[in-house]
DNA sequence: AACTCGGGGCA
DNA sequence: TGCCCAGAGTT
């Protein structure tokens, strides 16, 4: 298992690879941005940036989607998966945002996680960006990549990965070292064929060395 | 713990 | 054409 420094070291690695890892996902005032997340769950940032400018141009602040029409706002996400589910979680949350929090989006992941459609993932995501708050969100890719490197035991569930991913890296190094693996994720270590021969971290992941040796 | 939503991306 | 995916809610 790898050890704090030697996982830090691996964090670099990735982040020479990848100097410009950060979301994609458009930036915008911390309520669409949260939203922006919502939809982000199983499917690209470009597919959601693609459909948001009109999304958020139709509805522009909480109270304009807390009294929209589901089938319209479906409309507008048609493209994504999931987007019934969407849908429903988009409106639903803005009617708990104004009757919970007076319409602005809070800044503890306890109170994001009591908002449908947020769920621990996105809690983290917009703490970090939007707040600046350290957060370590752990999603597939994080997931993966922390397996095949060791820095989790392999069978960890996503609560233990992000308690161990939290303890083995500086709080300073969580958000960036988030970025740093959905990228590694994405273009590097994917899921079904990783680039382990042309992988710099190969010679630390027993993983890739089964998977060369092959 | 397993099931469901679902069009996109990619082999 | 088939398989998996930058999750979360429900049972």
């Amino acid at each position: 298992m790898l050890n704090s420094e030697e996982t830090v070291k691996a964090l670099n690695v990735m982040g020479e690879v990848f100097p410009n890892a950060t979301t994609s996902l458009t930036k915008t005032d911390p309520f669409h941005f949260m939203l922006s997340v919502i939809l982000s769950a199983q499917a690209t940032d470009k597919a959601v940036n693609l459909v948001t400018p009109a999304l958020f141009e139709r509805y522009k602040t909480p109270v304009d989607l807390a009294n929209a029409s589901l089938p319209e706002v479906e409309s507008y996400i048609k493209t994504l998966g999931l987007y019934r589910n969407k849908a429903r979680f988009l409106v639903k949350c803005s009617q708990e945002l104004l009757e919970r929090f007076n319409g602005v989006v809070p800044k503890t992941r306890k109170e994001l996680m009591s908002l449908t459609g947020v769920g621990r993932k996105t809690a983290d995501v917009v703490l970090a960006e939007c707040f600046g708050i350290p957060a370590f969100a752990v999603d597939t890719h994080v997931s993966r990549v922390a397996k095949r490197l060791a820095i989790v035991p392999p069978e960890s569930d996503v609560l233990t990965i992000e308690k161990i991913l939290m303890r083995k890296v500086p709080k300073d190094l969580w958000i960036k070292g988030h970025h740093r693996m959905i990228f590694w994720g994405r273009y590097q270590c994917m899921a079904r064929n990783p680039k382990c021969e042309t992988c710099p971290l190969l010679d630390i992941c027993q993983e890739g060395q089964i998977r060369v040796m092959r």
